[in-house]
DNA sequence: GTGAAAGCGCTAACAG
DNA sequence: CTGTTAGCGCTTTCAC
């Protein structure tokens, strides 16, 4: 017993019997077992971050930043793929749950929520980027990007352009129904028409992004794309540049994200940028915050995105004379 | 006990009670206390990784790859960054000691190793991309990229170029070594002089790689550039790019690593290109193993990287006409 | 200032 | 087939 207070630094023992121990514990290499730790009751330094991937260059940015965030407070990330497969999320869940995890930050898969509160026990949830209805007791951190979304329109609408296509992630992602809606609400607002032909939303994807993109080149009717979606992002950029369509001159270019390499393509790709590292010091302040009142408040917040301009958003005028 | 049983799915219960059993437990949303497990003396389902941060897309597709592999074994992934920083490795190997973690996958830091031996306890070490010495009874996973590296130099020879420059990882890194070695055997093969100021190693970093090629484009004698890193690739050549250098014309340049991007810069960007997805099946591979047998046997093994042709690499001669 | 007892959830080893 | 005992490493509680 005198051990365990010495080493855990209480005042009730002799400074000498301290020293003591804890120079002897260090020569026998003696680590505390976080097994037994948590056997106690307490929660594990653990916080889980389940993301649809990490090959996604904003995940991989959040989860950085997020890990390095968490580190000040002692917290260790663990880190689960979902591919964004309700069923690999509740198995994620489950695992946490085992581990006494104090927390889980998510991005939630678009399946339906099911009694997930099962799984969930009692950690505390913080959903980041999209959002399951507020039912669970579950924090909520989403990224606003309605008005750079509505910047985009306005400013194309400003260089002359009128058949605006989007390409965006499902509206069954609140996070594909906001940005569908900015989307809408700006064309609206600078007087467009709102064809649905102009409009594909899908299970955002690199894949799904080029495939979108080959529709609206076969149709050859759009002089702009706006994106509302990374990875969607850099698919319909990857088929444009893969048939040589000279963006930002035959076709205007709004990206979603910004990756390192948006600034080098062509003339530089204009795009809607997201507040990464803001996001995870959100988060980690929910996660991190050493909660003793057990309050499980739970926070709603917000991070704001911003639209960058550059090469790929020109006037129409080139594309306009060819029609 | 017989509950304990029915759960382990053990025969020795009846039927009936086993499934009574099972489904109280469900229906009370009862799991299993990892930690009761662990502290049992059982190893965790946790494999650390320690790497030196997750913005290298390298790493971070390291990380999606071998995250997948080991989900198929009911491993689970513990990501901690190291910024190749020996403290911060400490640190780490020290928390997935307390944690009884399974095994620990880790890029190395530079530094010294010390009497590591002490954090490690007794968990399996696998060491990846770079190594430090054998002492350890780690298992050790490389990337061969010898041949690519010699094949470059020989290409760019077979093109006109004699004046290549190498940018790369520093020596002390075993991976920066090895590298910078086949650069050499390769000029030297190819009768080429290996001149000290064609020769930039560092500490690996997209700033490194920024700053080296500022170097080389003020001596403004070579006509063809090797790199010798991914990070430092990309920082290569974003300050080509950025001194609207015109890569493959102005210069030739062989990056390291093959980013998505390198397809679409230019006429596509000449690379190594590195075998993650194998390397992380290698590594899932010894670890995942089931090593009933506590057989410490410590595995080398080898993935192999690969020259990409793509318009970067072009021939010299636009460039030593101007000298 | 120090120590003994008890219990967190689980299972190996031994009864019944 | 089922149950009892004991112990994994730790801390809280209550003596001394």
């Amino acid at each position: 017993m005198t051990v365990s207070r010495a080493l855990s630094n209480n005042p009730n023992v002799r400074k000498e019997t301290k020293d003591a121990v804890i120079k002897r514990a260090r020569e026998l290499g003696y680590v505390k077992s976080a097994a037994a730790t948590a056997m106690r009751g307490e929660r594990t330094a653990i916080i889980g971050l389940l993301l649809p991937n990490l090959v996604n260059e904003f995940y991989a940015r959040f989860a950085d930043s997020l890990t390095t965030c968490l580190e000040r407070c002692g917290l260790q990330l663990m880190i689960f793929l979902t591919n964004d497969e309700l069923r690999k999320e509740c198995g994620a869940l489950m695992k946490l749950h085992e581990l006494q995890a104090k927390a889980v930050v998510m991005v939630p898969t678009p399946g339906i929520q099911a009694d997930q509160e099962q799984y969930l026990g009692d950690l505390q949830v913080v959903q980041v980027i999209r959002t399951r209805g507020d039912k669970a007791n579950a924090s909520v951190i989403l990224i606003n990007d309605e008005k750079p979304i509505k910047q985009a329109v306005a400013f194309l609408t400003s260089q002359g352009h009128s058949r605006i296509a989007y390409i965006g992630g499902s509206p069954v992602l609140s996070s594909g129904a906001s940005r569908l809606a900015a989307f809408s609400q700006g064309m609206m607002e600078n007087g467009l028409t709102l064809k649905p032909d102009c409009i594909i939303t899908d299970m955002p994807s690199f894949s799904m992004g080029f495939q979108a993109a080959e529709k609206v080149l076969a149709q050859g009717r759009m002089t702009a794309v706006v994106c509302g979606g990374f990875e969607i992002s850099n698919g319909v950029l990857n088929c444009l540049l893969q048939r040589d369509v000279r963006v930002g001159k035959d076709i205007s270019f709004i990206g979603y994200g910004d990756p390192s390499y948006y600034r080098w393509i062509n003339n530089g790709i204009s795009t809607i940028k997201l507040p990464v590292l803001k996001l995870a010091e959100k988060t980690a302040q929910i996660v991190g915050n050493n909660s003793d009142l057990y309050k499980k408040e739970t926070i709603r917040a917000e991070v704001h995105a911003e639209l960058i301009f550059r090469g790929s958003s020109a006037p129409a005028a080139g594309n306009l004379q060819g029609l």
